[in-house]
RNA sequence: GCCGAGGUGGCGAAAUGGUAUACGCAAGGGCCUUAAGAGCCCUCGAGUGCAUAACUCAUGCGGGUCCGAGUCCCGCCCUCGGCACCA
């Protein structure tokens, strides 16, 4: 007899089984082994969850539980980035008021992450746009300006048409808005900055103490992008002025022809193109005269915004001369290095103003008398208030610029009228700090308002010592320049206001690759984003989790297809059936203890395969090892109730659903599988009684040896095997051998003249 | 141009310097079934070959080290990601 496994019913009890026994609930307060297995959250999109989510999610959760089994307390909270233009647009799309865009949104999102079988723990959530999390995002404002990192200033800055607000560096990629794809434009705005740069350094340096993988380690050195040269200064000739340039070679000083200065002219202009300003400038080191030119190959935000000119040594520098008939001259480097020593970095500070609605209102007030002066912690959270007309205008300001009853208030200093500043922060600010959150959601401290210089935060202090900094971040390489670079700003920040005796929120990062449809990367605009949804109702979570972990490693970028995701459903009913089967001869009955040393040692090699691929972030492998035991075990026809056991506690991780209902309700163990404990393998009983060894001639397989596993390591007995083969003999025949090569229980290799 | 990661069957992919192509998908053939579904069994890198015999050739290209190279070294080509008239 045989019933068929019926994965909607089962996942669904064990869901509520979980829920109901609070499975997944860490205990933050008295936790002896804290594992903090941290997933990036998600905005919380009208879309909902798409595969590309489940993949992820499903990654960090294999991990989490993983985790859990070895005895860890594990917390693995969830959260929703749900202040931001994504969420904005979306509301203004549809002609509804963000907050409750927001509600049904999240909500949606819950009810998938659950459908998936995520151990999530529930009572400590997240919400980014709940004022109960931003007034500590305005409270950070606060932090920044006292500590003299938060500064406003009129500056050229990148402005999205679309968007209808300002960005930051970070979020405008190839010259477009990192939102929406439109081309940005330049203006001349008074905007909110934060002093990232400041941590320049440590931003760099901090990445040779963090486990990070190559490929962000190096995006972030290039986003910082240090260069470390002279700042050399040359007399213009017939005038008491001087022009700085910035060199990162001094030793061509010699060889420089002419000096160049960016220019506002010209900047259309596609090759190089310069002019000549008439004046000369003279070389500190030779006294020759050099023409000064204006050009628009030199960036006037880098360096001095003046370089000289060394065609000899520089193919930039030699195209411009070549252009414009400039001497080319090369002298031998010169020992003498002029200058003051300076290092200039590619990034900038981070721009955190944002003329929108739908976010955390930037906390300070302008008073005519006193300046900037911050909002009293106690008055926080300034709300945002809900009105009809939320959508942007464009022209520099957000709508909040049009309620007086918001922007018209009281300096706190002096109390004569001021203005409430109208910008709000940018969405990234909002998720700088999140993972500080989880753990302290629900304290007194996270509730609390904290009282004016009381250096109160939001943090208990043994939470944040149990807890933090994070064990294991799991997420987009996406964010490499933008969340994770902010995140260990902000981190550094609240490090040197000794908020927090760690300043790397995230020792562990693993970028997990995007996942594909068709070759393309999923978007509503090419109509290929695939719903989990679906998948979870016709093959099951555990299914649709196999398939997502089985595709290939998780830092590749898979392609989703649903043959593969029938391939993960079949497998999954080769277990099922290997649980439910009644025996095909009685002297092999399942489930009575009847063992077998080839699937013993099968089994053995599993859970060390398992182990050590599941540390490794290897699921790929980890699952197909496990298909070969499940081949094997049917091979033999022998599953005794240890085998079915262990079994179940490898898959675990990666199907909860299926192997808690064979657990508890075929083997009869005690609920729940997931805080039962992770198998051990014994070496000895991964070792087989018999080896292959292979022979080779002169390096090339000519034929197997099976042997004892005694015999198999000693080389005399092996060699005299080999040599007796009649295969083997066929091709050391008339032959001499000058070496053989023995590796004992592997190979033996006769190299013959 | 600089930095980083890669290139293996029809496809996703696997291989502490030691039997390349595990595991899975697709495909073909068969069994079971009234039928469908689900299952089960067999074949499956290319070539020569009646062959489940044997051999040759195959891990982007060209060299090298080694008894032995997908793996290590040198020189190229290509793909992907980051930075970029950054001085």
């Amino acid at each position: 007899m045989q019933k068929k496994y019926d994965h909607a019913s089962i996942e669904k009890k064990w869901q509520k089984k979980w829920d109901d026994a609070g499975l997944y609930v860490a205990d933050i307060e008295k936790a002896e082994s804290p594992f903090y297995n941290l997933w990036m959250f998600p905005y919380p999109s009208a879309e909902g969850l798409h595969a590309g989510h489940a993949f992820a999610s499903t990654g960090s959760d294999i991990y989490g539980r993983y985790m859990r089994m070895t005895g860890r307390d594990v917390f693995q909270p969830i959260g929703y980035d749900s202040f931001g233009i994504h969420s904005e647009n979306y509301a203004i799309k549809i002609n509804e008021n963000p907050q409750s865009v927001v509600k049904r949104t999240t909500k949606h999102y819950e009810e998938q992450m659950r459908s998936l079988g995520h151990g999530y723990d529930w009572t400590r959530t997240v919400t980014t746009s709940d004022p109960d999390y931003y007034r500590w995002t305005q409270w950070l404002f606060v932090k920044m300006f006292e500590a003299g990192l938060a500064y406003k200033k009129k500056a050229t800055v990148n402005f999205c048409p679309s968007c209808k607000t300002v960005l930051a560096d970070e979020q405008v990629i190839d010259g477009k808005c990192e939102r929406c794809g439109t081309i940005v434009e330049k203006k001349d705005l008074d905007q909110w900055f934060f002093k990232i740069t400041d941590y320049a350094d440590r931003l760099l340096t901090g990445l040779g103490k963090i486990d990070w993988s190559q490929r962000v380690i190096s995006a972030q050195r290039n986003w910082i992008g240090k260069s470390e040269g002279r700042t050399i200064e040359f007399q213009v000739e017939g005038t008491g002025r001087k022009i700085k340039v910035f060199t990162t070679r001094p030793e061509t000083l010699n060889s420089a022809t002419f000096l160049a200065v960016a220019s506002s002219e010209g900047k259309d202009v596609k090759e190089k193109w310069g002019k000549f300003t008439g004046k000369y400038a003279i070389n500190p080191i030779n006294g020759d005269k050099l023409p000064i030119w204006e050009t628009n190959y030199v960036d006037s935000s880098y360096g001095t915004g003046a370089i000289m000119g060394v065609p000899a040594y520089d193919e930039r520098d030699r195209e411009f001369a070549g252009k414009y008939y400039i001497d080319i001259v090369e002298k031998p480097f010169t020992k003498e290095i002029l200058g003051e020593k300076t290092i200039h970095y590619h990034l900038r500070d981070w721009l955190v103003s944002r003329q929108r609605y739908w976010g955390a209102p930037i906390p300070m007030i302008d008073c005519p008398k006193d300046g900037w002066v911050t909002v009293p912690e106690k008055d926080l959270p300034i709300l945002l208030p809900t009105i009809s007309d939320y959508k942007p205008e464009g022209a520099g300001r957000g709508p909040l610029a049009n309620h007086k009853d918001f922007f018209e208030v009281k300096c706190p200093k002096c109390g004569c009228m001021a203005k409430r500043e109208t910008d709000v922060m940018d969405t990234f600010v909002d998720s700088s700090w999140y993972f500080l959150a989880y753990p302290n959601v629900g304290t007194k401290e996270w509730k609390s308002v904290p009282s004016a210089g009381s250096g109160q935060a939001f943090f208990d202090e043994k939470i944040m010592k149990a807890w933090l900094p994070v064990n294991l971040y799991f997420g987009g390489a996406e964010h490499s320049v933008l969340h994770l670079m902010y995140s260990r700003f902000v981190t550094m920040v609240l490090h040197d206001l000794k908020y927090l005796d760690f300043d790397e929120p995230f020792p562990k990062f693993f970028a997990h690759g995007l996942m594909i449809k068709d070759g393309a990367k999923m978007s509503k605009s090419r109509g290929n984003v695939v719903n989990p949804d679906e998948y979870v109702e016709k093959f099951g979570a555990d299914a649709l989790r196999i398939y997502l972990a089985f595709m290939g490693p998780m830092d590749s970028s898979p392609d989703f297809r649903d043959s593969g995701m029938e391939g993960a459903s079949r497998f999954l009913g080769k277990v099922w059936r290997l649980f439910n089967e009644e025996p095909e001869h009685p002297t092999s009955p399942r489930l009575r203890g009847v063992g077998n040393t080839a699937v013993s040692s099968k089994l053995h090699q599993t859970i060390k395969k398992v182990t050590k691929d599941i540390e490794g972030y290897k699921f790929n492998t980890a699952i197909s090892s496990l298909m070969e035991l499940v081949n094997v075990m049917n091979e033999y026809k022998v599953s005794s109730t240890k085998y079915l056991e262990t079994l179940a506690l490898l898959l675990a991780p990666f199907a909860p659903h299926l192997s808690e209902e064979v657990w508890v309700e075929i083997l009869g163990r005690p609920f729940s599988i997931h805080k039962a404990n992770w198998p051990k393998y014994d070496d000895s009983l991964i070792r087989s009684d018999t080896v292959e060894i292979v022979v080779q001639v002169n390096g090339k397989m000519r034929g197997t040896l099976s042997l004892e596993s005694g015999i198999g390591n000693r080389e005399s007995e092996v060699t005299q095997l080999a040599k007796d083969d009649e295969k083997v003999a066929k091709w050391l025949e008339g032959k001499k051998i000058i070496k053989i090569i023995f590796v004992p229980g592997k190979i033996i290799n006769f190299v013959i003249s």
